[in-house]
DNA sequence: TGCTTATATAAGTCAATGCTAATACACTTG
DNA sequence: CAAGTGTATTAGCATTGACTTATATAAGCA
């Protein structure tokens, strides 16, 4: 499922961010969300399973809890493909900063990778967005 | 129709990506995606549809073409959503202009608003992705 | 005017998704 | 162990959404 996809629905969105202010059970997620949006407790859940099974959160057993909180990585994914509509919104002006800390954020992507990452070649080329060759 | 789950979809996803590149005939638009996706004529037109309902795009009639061309307003908001989690990824030093970029954003969204451009959105059962605060 | 091209819409099908109710699993505690 | 929480899974149903074929609208041109 792409990432889009799981932040395609309401629930999982909101989901996201309760835990951007930190680590919750599953259980006080459900109640946030079961106020707010009237779905079950297994409908929860299995909005946490998507969200998990996406890559959006972390998940640490804590006694008979389940502590979620946020995995960004998918996030930044989303983020990145934003990069090819930026300049939409983004004044001349803006432009070398942007860049100066895309290229940072290049770095440190680079940095962080042990594993074997494409070498040289400009970001996305275009593909990513999951179309069959 | 929500903006995440117009971009959900990645032929959609694609013909933004395309659109990004400079306006285009809704026929050129097509040949591409059909070639890549395999796809008819009238899906694409669907997308193209769902697109433009979406203010995703903008569509000016040239004769019998159809040219249409990238409108960034619902991609800022997308834009907007993750600021709640830039800071997952960005690095402390990069606070101070990120948060300035934001002001300076801020600023021209206001400046903008000369015209009542507001759709508040009514949809989604509670505080859509945006909490009663 | 009628033919052709460019694009959009309509109707129907099929698969995917989100929900509920019921139930299973897993820890904790008496 | 038994009972009680907290959480996940299953099965079944209803809805949604993307697709196809067929057709409509509209502009350009013989």
């Amino acid at each position: 499922m792409h990432a889009f996809d799981v932040l395609g629905d309401p629930v999982r969105r909101r989901i996201l961010e309760l835990l951007a202010d930190g680590e919750m059970s599953s259980g006080a997620v459900c109640a946030v969300i079961q106020e707010e949006f009237g779905i079950t407790q297994p409908a929860v859940s299995q909005h946490l399973k998507v969200l998990r099974e996406g890559g959006f959160t972390t998940v640490r057993p804590e006694g008979t809890r389940r502590l979620y909180a946020v995995n960004a990585e998918p996030l930044r994914e989303v983020d990145g493909w934003l990069d090819h509509f930026r300049r939409f919104w983004t004044p001349p002006l803006m432009a070398l900063e942007t860049e100066l800390a895309r290229g940072r954020r290049e770095q440190r992507r680079r940095a962080r990778s042990a594993e074997p990452q494409e070498p040289p070649e400009s970001h996305e080329p275009h593909g990513e967005t999951g179309r069959p060759s």
